[in-house]
This record gives structure tokens, C-alpha cells and sequence, in this order.
DNA sequence: GTTCTTGCAAAGGCTTTGCAGTTCT
DNA sequence: AGAACTGCAAAGCCTTTGCAAGAAC
């Protein structure tokens, strides 16, 4: 079995909540939140640790995990894990979704939507009778900037 | 930097044989291939691991990994990382590419082919000057079976 | 006999967990 | 005070690697 979209364990009170960040304030969840929202995007968990750490001198990695974690499941981020199978982070929420174009020769994401991708993709699950509820679309090769080296 | 498709080091003579199976014979290898193009597909290397000890009781899973790679590397198989970042595998080559449609369920995979999202694809990233060399496209989400439950 | 292949055990890399101490309300 | 949060270290999981023994040619 596979879980997409881990909704972690939140503490009680986080869930009544309207802003989700947990059910005290915590200023390593906002930090790590402001990485996300602020950085490149498409951050592994231990350059988020290392962005945070710039902040707060003592945060640990466990505590970025657990963050991470915790904002994914409130909706504030999303994980995705590419063909390297290390996962990444980026805001989430307010941006729309979007797909990614990797490039192998320099690990650089592109992000890019084609309207009627989406559309047919919808189309693609229901003629299997599949019900969709979230995907990913990941395209691997070069950029414009390798590829012209 | 994200290495996609990895092509093992390959012993010198094996780069010279057409099947790719080897600079020698390995009944290891041979079983690894054949649990590949006999049994479900999308197996995990534990998976075939398990099934290869029916055959071979002593096989490692050392051995499965390195076979694995060789076969990817010929391009007799294909590894993909999912959601869970488990890596599966299927026999490659023969078979035209497809998608996934990945039940959160059950966690049964759907092969499916858009020959129209393809194009768009590529048109996708042409629109980003990228030039794509694969993609994976993924959709999440509940199978017949489990929607109806 | 040389080179490839294998099993085993150990190590690696990323992620999660247990726990005791700390912080927030 | 009570529940939540945190750092640290340890453990977990999947995968790779080192090495000596075995197999193929």
C-alpha cells in the first residue's frame, strides 16, 4: 500500500486551527516554512536544515523532518520525490500545481503546466475507472542550458 | 545532479554481446530477467528477490540489486520510484513505454498509454527549450475496485 | 589461469523514532 | 501543571560496496 499524502499525526488541537501551523507557536516550523517560501523551491530536506539552520543555530534534522511532515499534511507543502529518490519540498497551497522538467545534467527544475495535459490526464484515469486524486508529471533531460554545451 | 537512467559498469565483453546478459552466462541473471517478464510486474527488488529464491535458494539479494542495475543498464529493464520511493521494476524493451495509474488503496498498478499526452509532452517541453531524453507521468489515486468500496 | 560473478556481511544515505529536557499556554 | 515541541542519538529501511570464494570461458 501506498500513501501519496501522509497526513501526520497532528496534535489535537492543530487540527481545530484555521492556520494549521501546529497547536503552539513554533518558531522552527515557521522558519522551515519560510525557507520553503522564500527559498529556490525544490529543496531536499537537508538543504532546508541547512537554510534553517542560518536562523536557528540548534535546529535539528529530526525537527525539520517532523516539519516537513507536519506542513505537507496541512496542506502548507508538498513532497515530491524525484528519480534520485531523495524527496523535495516546495510551498504549497498558494501556488498552483504544476509539473517538472529535471534536468539531468545539472539537477535544475523547471516547473511548467500545459492546461490540456491536465485535461487528459483526467480523461486517461476515467477511461480505466480510475478515480485520481493527485499526479505527477516528470519530464528528465536537458536544459537549454546544458544542452547547448 | 540527477543521474536517471543508470548504465552500470558493464564487464568489458559484455558491451560486446547483443543479449546484454553478460560477458557470461549467470543462471542468476537469467532467473532475475525471467521473474521480470513472467511475473506481474512493478515488483520491488525484495519481491523478486523472493521470487528468485524459489529457484535459487541461495541467491542474495546483493546479486538481485546488481542484476537489477545490469539489466537497466541493457536496457532489458526499466526502474521506476514511486511515491513511497521504493524502487519497482519492469521488463523494458520489449514492451512500449507507458504510465502508471498507482492505486493509494490497494496499491495495484494500472499501465496506461496517451498517445496525445505524449505529444503534448514533448510540445510541453519544447515550450521550455528543454530537450526531453524520458518522462514518468504517475497519477495517484483510487482503482475501480477500491473507488466502489 | 584470468576475468566475471556471487554470497555474505558491513557500510551508506535518507528518514523516522524514543526519550528526556524544554517551551508554550 | 499539562500538552506540545525539540535536540540528540539510535534505529530503520532500502540500497550499495568490499571481499574472499566460486564459476565460466
Amino acid at each position: 500500500m501506498i500513501i501519496v499524502i501522509t497526513m501526520p499525526k497532528l496534535p489535537f488541537k492543530a487540527r481545530e486551527k484555521s492556520d494549521c501551523l501546529g497547536a503552539r507557536r513554533s518558531t522552527r516550523r515557521e522558519a522551515i516554512l519560510d525557507v520553503l517560501t522564500s527559498g529556490p523551491g525544490h529543496l531536499s530536506a537537508e538543504e532546508i536544515h541547512k537554510a534553517a539552520l542560518k536562523r536557528l543555530p540548534r535546529i535539528g534534522i529530526a525537527t525539520v523532518y517532523r516539519a516537513l511532515k507536519f506542513l505537507c499534511g496541512c496542506g502548507k507543502a508538498a513532497e515530491f520525490i524525484p528519480a534520485d529518490g531523495v524527496a523535495r519540498y516546495e510551498p504549497a497551497g498558494s501556488r498552483a500545481h504544476h509539473d517538472h522538467l529535471i534536468c539531468t545534467s545539472c539537477g535544475c527544475f523547471i516547473e511548467a503546466v500545459d492546461p490540456e495535459i491536465e485535461r487528459l490526464q483526467v480523461r486517461l484515469a476515467a477511461r480505466h475507472r480510475f478515480k485520481p486524486s493527485s499526479h505527477k508529471l516528470e519530464i528528465y533531460g536537458l536544459c537549454s542550458n546544458c544542452a547547448g554545451k
